[in-house]
DNA sequence: ATCTTAGCTTAGACTCTGTCTAAACAAAGA
DNA sequence: TCTTTGTTTAGACAGAGTCTAAGCTAAGAT
């Protein structure tokens, strides 16, 4: 069922309780959580799970290439196990939520020559921003 | 000489010597620095200046929409006093400085309705990644 | 001039994410 | 079973940013 503990498996690491319960987290899931929100998932799945092996797991993850790691707000990361080159991302200014989207064309074509500074440009990446349905209606609280 | 200075007074926001020295350090710049940078740099001119008005400073002047609270790495923000809508960041990998650069078009275009998952979609902006002129030639130490 | 009041600045404590360390714990091969 | 290597853990630590309470400053009212 799990697509990414699979992914990992390939890369001959060592697949324990800790890492699988970390793997399906992330991999269940619609939105991109943050390493707390994956630390609290996971504890109550196996309560005795510890926050430096969530974070070692997902610096691992991302490491391997399995796992992006996206960074909005500032404040804390999240983790996106979908590494699908073209998607990029929707975010609501309200709750945070985090979603992936994909667009009609590729960004890095639209930057013209005489705006790339000398640089060896290679990547681009979106990021949209507005209220989800959930934040448009009544007022939310961010998590 | 500084127009954020100006653009700041038209809010009718009282500035002071701090803020004054904030703005014209933000204003200065060619690239944009961190809350960290910024407070070295004010301290050069004033010294007794706090960290706190600093951030404080900043703050403000994010919430009055003159500035841009820009965030890349994850762990400190930028600030951008170019609050020109249209426009986006290129970011070396190799050192970190960042970079304003206009496209040919705005992505907002770009993200069908099918795809905006009922949100109210606003914002999008563009993050450039590549490796700077001096970073291509010979290896650079990230800042 | 001076008083009053609202707003600004300050030092330092605090919070939140995330990393590091050292010790205990598994698991796999010799 | 022993050894080696890799994993997990609790808790200490670090960096970035916020908050608090006190003192300070400036502008308008008297």
């Amino acid at each position: 069922m799990s697509d990414l503990v699979e992914r990992l498996r390939k890369h001959r690491w060592r697949m324990t309780p800790q890492r699988r319960v970390i793997a399906e987290t992330l991999d269940g899931a619609h939105v991109h959580y943050t390493a707390d929100e994956i630390l609290d998932r996971a504890c109550a799945r196996m309560p005795e799970i510890s926050r430096a092996t969530v974070y070692n797991t997902l610096n691992e993850m991302v490491a391997l290439g399995e796992v992006l790691e996206l960074n909005f707000d500032g404040r804390s990361k999240r983790y996106d196990p979908n590494v699908e080159h073209d998607h990029h991302h929707l975010i609501c200014e309200g709750c945070g939520i985090t979603k992936d989207v994909h667009t009609v064309a590729d960004p890095l074509d639209w930057l013209p020559g005489d705006e790339r500074h000398g640089f060896a440009v290679t990547e681009a990446s979106i990021t949209f921003r507005g209220l989800c349905p959930e934040c448009r209606r009544g007022e939310h609280r961010r998590s």
